[in-house]
DNA sequence: TGTATATTGATTATCATTTTCAATTAGGAG
DNA sequence: CTCCTAATTGAAAATGATAATCAATATACA
């Protein structure tokens, strides 16, 4: 599955980096790879705290970084000064829809924009490294 | 000229919303337009204190919110944590190339993405009020 | 010119995230 | 298993960009 594909994969980075292996990246670990989708550190921290109330929010803010180290996960910033992670496999990419009403966060991927971004970067001589693209509106339901 | 387009705009909104027209107001929208684009409040700021002294940081980063709501400035955020303005047309629009060696921004349009974008949406329901897309890299230059 | 109201600049507050630091833990050497 | 060292943790303080406060000042209109 590839929660565990996730795992094995922080695990080597855990090793690789000459890191430790703790009860509490683990406790967070799982709790991430379960959670939804694109949760802010304020939500992952009180999510956590219920099960563990003993961790701590900066303990939680630092695993989150490594993940995104490691490659599992990557930081989102949709611009309202939180921000959230989301986890992915090695590889994986997409792009968001964001409902500026309920906060709704929907994900696609368009292989013709892609193509047509490297396009553009080579018309100017630009070598592009990673990418973000989100459309911000109403999602169907708000939309009534 | 647009500068003057830009002015009149902003005059029309001062007035629209019953604010006043101000020296500090003045000296900050003269100095927006004509420095370069994408610019940080920070260096916004530095750059006004150079020939005004006096003006202080809380009344430009105040002005340049006015700006952003008369329709004639953007903000802009590429996750660095600062958030920058640029002067523009009401209806123009682009997106971002980010050098992320060098910090230079260069700037482009595709229709062909936006109609696509508005596709996307489309079989999601989804109405569009805004996006934001952004190409993170290597400029020509720091390419080599 | 007088007056009500908006604006200014200095200061303080916010708020999410980082850093600090003493106490604790992990995990390899012996 | 026991030591030992370096990494980690949680609480608290620091940071850094922006926003709010507020007394003093400037603006615009009657
Ligand atoms: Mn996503
Ligand atoms: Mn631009
Ligand atoms: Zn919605
Ligand atoms: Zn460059």
């Amino acid at each position: 599955m590839k929660r565990d594909i996730k795992k094995e994969a922080f695990r080597e980075f855990i090793a690789r980096e000459g890191l430790k292996s703790t009860r509490q990246r683990d406790i967070i670990l799982d709790f991430f790879l379960s959670a939804k989708r694109h949760m802010s550190v304020e939500e992952l921290y009180r999510g956590l705290r219920a099960r563990h109330p003993g961790i701590g929010y900066a303990t939680v803010c630092r695993t989150l970084k490594l993940f995104a180290q490691s490659g599992i996960a990557h930081e989102i910033h949709f611009g309202d000064g939180q921000t959230r992670y989301e986890h992915l496999v090695e590889g994986e990419h997409h792009d968001h829809l964001v409902c500026t009403v309920c906060g709704t966060i929907a994900e696609f991927e368009n292989k013709t924009i892609e193509a047509l971004q490297k396009a553009v970067a080579d018309s100017h001589g630009f070598i592009i490294r990673s990418h973000r693209m989100e459309l911000y509106g109403l999602c169907a339901k708000c939309a009534k």
